[in-house]
DNA sequence: TTCAATATATTAATATTGTTAATTATTTAG
DNA sequence: CTAAATAATTAACAATATTAATATATTGAA
């Protein structure tokens, strides 16, 4: 048996990065196993010695996409000024960067896993995923008296509801219809769940 | 031609009532033009004699479903005080039906339809839904100054992101856990929208 | 009423999907 | 260098949506 070898996990690679290359740009319904075996460069039923089925598969990338989310968003907020002002900033990068990556958004949200028990783990990463971006910026605020703790709490589940709604109604639903619109929405939620006391 | 006599609308009636009933019970992976075609006592091809495609089918159950989420809600509302009381029973009465049946929620916020642009007038109802519902008490509210309209306008655009916010997480991501956690936090949510001036 | 014209329904066929089985090619051990 | 193990590929299957071809009703006029 080959087990869990170099080569193994190459290969492995091969196909995530091809599937992430078809979620990044057309989308969760274009990833198809012949159509992520075809850009790996192998055969489609090559695919299954490697993963279970195609799910598990798509569902490998999360992991993947949560490192580039997470540097996307730090490029975007490494000047931002500590505290709230942090806070907003990493909540518009995280909203922009499923808005240029809606097939992103798919996977994170919208796709289900054939085994949601066994996929726990990583659902629970996508939940938590906008608090830890968060939480250096929260204990900052907590420490400095700007905010305390209970009310942070508050406006972190507020904020972990309103990202995925805002962005489903916008990226699945066209509502609001203009990216313009989104983002006046999205900085005036924002701007108020922070500043109410 | 026949164009839209009443055979033509009790046909698309036969579809659209088996359609309803798998959506409702089953869900929509389990919704397929021979599902639907059997169900209804016909022949799957019979199906695009009166549908373009089985997308259009299934959206046309959109309507039949927000009316029957509206009864849902009457009944659970009938006896609530007046005002913020009803608003907030009817969001989570709005909750709890979309709980109890998760494939309609899936249509109402998941499933894409093939033609967005043409199903724009659809995707306006379900945006607006929770508004069109909670209309009547928000008025009796700014009437009884008992909020001020701009205050209104603000909690409004506020349910209107969480709800489908919390719902995704909670039916497509297991998050929170169980429905008395999604209960808990769905009550505090609400009562700090409505509460804070 | 009967026969053509029309309208409607059904079966057959096509092109996709995911997945598994059977087969071929490649690598590894002795 | 051959035999065994391992890996990759092609073939096959079942299920999907949709379209084309065919069969069956229905209708309107003689």
């Amino acid at each position: 048996m080959r087990k869990n070898s170099v080569q193994e996990e190459r290969m492995k690679g091969y196909f995530i990065q091809a599937t992430k290359e078809i979620l990044r740009g057309e989308g969760l319904k274009v990833v198809s196993v012949r159509n992520i075996a075809e850009r790996a460069g192998y055969s489609y039923a090559t695919l299954y010695n490697y993963f279970s089925d195609v799910n598990e598969l798509i569902f490998e990338c999360i992991n993947d996409f949560q490192e580039e989310c997470e540097e996307f968003i730090e490029a975007r907020t490494k000047k931002s000024e500590r505290g709230l002002n942090k806070i907003k900033d990493t909540v518009i990068a995280y909203a922009n960067f499923f808005v240029q990556h809606p097939g992103i958004f798919e996977l994170f949200y919208l796709e289900k896993p054939n085994d949601i028990s066994r996929k726990q783990p990583t659902l629970d990463l996508i939940y938590n995923f906008i608090d830890r971006l968060t939480m250096e910026e929260w204990v900052y605020c907590i420490k400095n008296n700007i905010k305390k703790m209970d009310e942070a709490e508050r406006m972190k589940s507020e904020i972990r509801f309103l990202l995925p709604g805002m962005l489903l109604l916008y990226l699945n639903r066209r509502k609001p219809e203009s990216y313009k619109q989104f983002s006046t929405e999205l900085n005036s939620q924002i701007d108020y769940i922070l500043h109410k006391e």
